[in-house]
DNA sequence: GACAGATCGTTCGGTACCTATCAATATTTC
DNA sequence: GAAATATTGATAGGTACCGAACGATCTGTC
């Protein structure tokens, strides 16, 4: 049911409903590379952060890749477990736990493929890059008046 | 930190974090406007369909909110919990079931603000049509593309 | 130095999603 | 008509997300 069942519902097709079929079509491709080595979309990001730019401390991870303490506190306990990546309070700080990649995490990484390249070329194969442009604007644009909608229809 | 705390990660700024970003920032507005009546997002576009299409299939909701059978099957039961849906297995199939909203359902759904009307009217304000247009066919054609290779690179 | 407030990570309860599998029911094939 | 196959919905296990509340730890001010 490719291109016809799914004009039943255009009606109530708000920005959420595209936004929403276009991430989780991109989510299940990157699933699909990450599942034969055991990992989670998020948690790729992760390791690649701690990959390419050495150790992080969790609160700036948070910033970083943009998702929510509660978050990132659970990604961070299955990677421990898994033995992927350590994590240790700063001695200056005892509020913040730094986060490294372990040896064995590293030895995963060199594996892993890099499952966002993939999905780029998958969807953007052959687009025009005005028009790419034009999208790439229009999104950012959407997303941050919701946001700020969110932020500043709480406290005016 | 609305503006500058971002560009630190752009550089793995794939198709699905865009895409994330607005799902999730459409998707808080929605929960925020629904949390007053207890309702998710999803639970708000089962309600839709049974209070304008009137009674649908169970396996037919499937296909018009193209979500899947087992997540449907969570929705339906905590909307049958609350009292808000009936849920019958048909005469004809016993295997299907028919869906239909309850009074409590319906007294509930002319309460109900339009999530998706507000969410439209906050992101897309004074936006230009014609980029609009061209984002949306993007969008489309990514989306397209995307499924395309899950449905088509497993079984050549 | 003590106490109020901020920050950081965790935990809890809830939503939403997926895969894989199961049970029940229909349909097809022989 | 019985056996294989397909469809439908439910359940279990896992990932990812959020808001709210909590404990521990720093920081500012008095």
């Amino acid at each position: 049911m490719g291109a016809d069942g799914r004009r039943a519902n255009l009606k109530h097709d708000s920005v959420g409903a595209w936004a929403k079929r276009l991430y989780f079509a991109a989510r299940s491709v990157m699933d699909s590379v990450l599942r034969p080595y055991g990992l989670g979309s998020t948690q790729w990001y992760v390791l690649h952060q701690l990959a390419n730019e050495g150790p992080t401390m969790q609160r700036d991870l948070v910033r970083m890749l943009q998702i929510e303490r509660a978050t990132l506190s659970g990604i961070v306990a299955t990677l421990v477990r898994k033995g992927l990546v350590d994590q240790t309070p700063d001695p200056a700080d005892q509020r913040q736990r730094m986060l490294r990649i372990t040896r064995s995490g590293r030895k995963l990484w060199k594996e892993l493929p890099d499952p966002t390249g993939l999905i780029l070329a998958i969807a953007f194969d052959g687009a025009d890059p005005t028009e790419l442009a034009t999208a790439r604007r229009v999104l950012q644009a959407a997303t941050q008046r919701l946001n700020e909608h969110i932020s500043g229809g709480n406290q005016p």
